[in-house]
DNA sequence: TTACGATATGGGGGGACACCCCACTTATTC
DNA sequence: GAATAAGTGGGGTGTCCCCCCATATCGTAA
């Protein structure tokens, strides 16, 4: 790719950031070029839909929350550090504006990212339902579907009311076992 | 209200009708106001916001599903009617083309649908989390949260899907008890 | 039945948007 | 430094939501 090409990408993908932190995930593209300084006609040809925008925004960040679950999948309880990664994607789901519209809205045949946070929490799963603390018929991608379902309930509300739906989710209506 | 209006506004509600069902609920506005054979002016008059048009589309099915909630209310099993009157609203929710996205991303002060599901349901929780059957700090408006947002979800994939994530999250992970 | 005031209507315009074409500019390579 | 391939952005098109206001229609009281 020429030199060129290669910044004006970053920087269109800097005032993306920036204006879906703003606006949440549909701000204006023109917006967004205007603001890095670019015609639409390059923005649209460096990125043909506004998810391929979308996911160079969010990639960095997505590795991040795969790191984490990396770090996470050391600790002695294996059920626990499932449900702390998950909660801790809900809470950064919710607060990182429109990174949850960008994960469910975006057409099925490129949910890299999604794939990317279902393959980093697989470890998590597999360890819980080893130790015993996991229904071993409960897929990775049933969890990570969940989570973003419910960070998207609750962009509006409050991190704190996604966390606690998270756990609800985890735990389910039963009451506990004496 | 004069008699021609109210026959527009009916006319209206059935063209949003049959456009959100085929459309989704960002069909256009005035494609349901030139099937409805009157202009967009008298659309906006009738209906300020898409939410409010979506409210009125949606209004008689809501209206079914907390009846049926009331039918479901007399059974001998609690928990089992209270999971039961959700999925049945998962799966309306995820085959009616439209009806999640108005629940959720309509603006907080109009909730009335969601507010008539939540009187609706409360019944049924009550009376699980009597028989012993359901946490007692469990909330109906987490349930229908809950169910909205993987309606939501699985609004792009099937019915059964997301019916399955509901009982999951009504379960819980955890294994059963033995 | 007629006439009048209140109400409802819709064509047309403004502003914003996504997306595309194409003449022009620029980086790279030899 | 010239050739060429790649990249660019201004401007055009079609669509959208929303609003203004002159006109048409309704309901009613005489």
């Amino acid at each position: 790719m020429r030199a060129d090409a290669q910044r004006n990408r970053a920087l269109i993908v800097t005032a993306a950031s920036e204006a879906v932190a703003r606006d949440g995930a549909y701000a204006s593209l023109e917006e967004i070029a205007r603001a890095a300084g670019v015609g639409s006609a390059t923005l649209h040809r460096h990125f043909p839909s506004r998810w391929a925008l979308l996911e160079a925004v969010f990639h960095d960040r997505v590795e991040a929350l795969c790191a984490r679950a990396g770090e996470l999948s050391t600790g002695p309880d294996a059920r626990q550090a499932l449900t702390t990664w998950l909660c801790e994607l809900a809470v950064y789901s919710t607060t990182t504006r429109g990174l949850v519209t960008s994960l469910l809205k975006a057409p099925p045949e490129s949910e890299s990212c999604s794939a990317m946070l279902v393959a980093a929490g697989e470890p998590l799963r597999r360890r819980a339902v080893e130790e015993g603390t996991v229904r071993d018929d409960v897929e990775m991608i049933d969890l990570v579907t969940l989570v973003k379902a419910i960070a998207l309930a609750a962009e509006s509300t409050s991190a704190a009311e996604a966390e606690r739906l998270v756990r609800l989710a985890l735990e389910g209506i039963s009451p506990s076992r004496q």
